[in-house]
DNA sequence: TGCCAGGCCCTCTTTAGGGCCTT
């Protein structure tokens, strides 16, 4: 169904899977028609050490990982999760090359599209004080999912800062029932032409009604 | 046990540089 996102988030042993890093946990949310619907998370081991940085940002420790499943088949129960549902994360280009570099070592296709909330929440909320996950849950006032940094409590936030835009872009800007190929789009909108973008879309969609 | 990337955006730009965001 066009309506279904699924929204993910990594957390993982490093910045870039080029240079090394690896996931340690994936979950992901599934929204439909304006709510959140199912989800899945696991942690993952990948055979690599955490380091204590990230132990201290996250709670995942070395023995969490190494009591975890494979990366490999916990990789191949996201993809049969989120199908060919298109994603969403906050800072999409982080979550999107962990995606591809763990799909990848489990012999997994990733051809999903991803749109990011960072980019879209600068677009429609540029008075926010900043646009990390943490700061727009508390500038919209989302409800709290659970300790930051670990895997679903970040989804689950990222799925209601989505829910909101959704809801935004209807009320406020006239745009109904935004999809993801709706938010491809505004997010690849240059900031200047935004306003024109969102009068155009929500005349179009007020036509179609 | 540890060093530090990649993509995107803005502007004092586009023959570039710096900041943000993710772990």
């Amino acid at each position: 169904m066009a309506s279904r996102i699924a929204v993910i988030d990594f957390e993982t042993t490093g910045s870039s899977p080029g240079q090394g890093a690896r996931a340690t946990e994936v979950a992901i949310v599934i929204v439909e028609r304006g709510a959140v619907v199912d989800s899945y998370q696991s942690l993952m081991n990948g055979g690599v050490w955490v380091p204590p940085f990230i132990t201290q940002l996250t709670g995942i420790t070395n023995a969490m990982v190494a009591e975890a499943p494979p990366a490999a088949e916990v990789m191949a129960q996201a993809s049969r999760f989120v199908g060919e549902t298109p994603l969403v994360a906050h800072n999409a280009a982080f979550d999107r090359g962990f995606w591809q570099a763990e799909l990848a070592r489990a012999g997994c296709a990733a051809a999903q599209p991803f749109a990011c909330t960072v980019r879209l929440s600068r677009r429609l909320y540029p008075e926010a004080p900043n646009h990390q996950l943490g700061t727009l849950a508390r500038f919209h006032r989302l409800p709290s999912a659970g300790r930051a940094h670990r895997a679903l409590a970040d989804a689950q936030v990222t799925a209601a800062l989505l829910l909101r835009i959704q809801q935004d872009l209807s009320e406020r800007w006239g745009v109904a029932a935004p999809e993801h190929g709706f938010l491809m789009a505004l997010q690849a909108c240059a900031k200047a032409r935004l306003p024109g973008f969102l009068a155009q879309h929500g005349a179009a969609q007020a036509l179609r009604r």
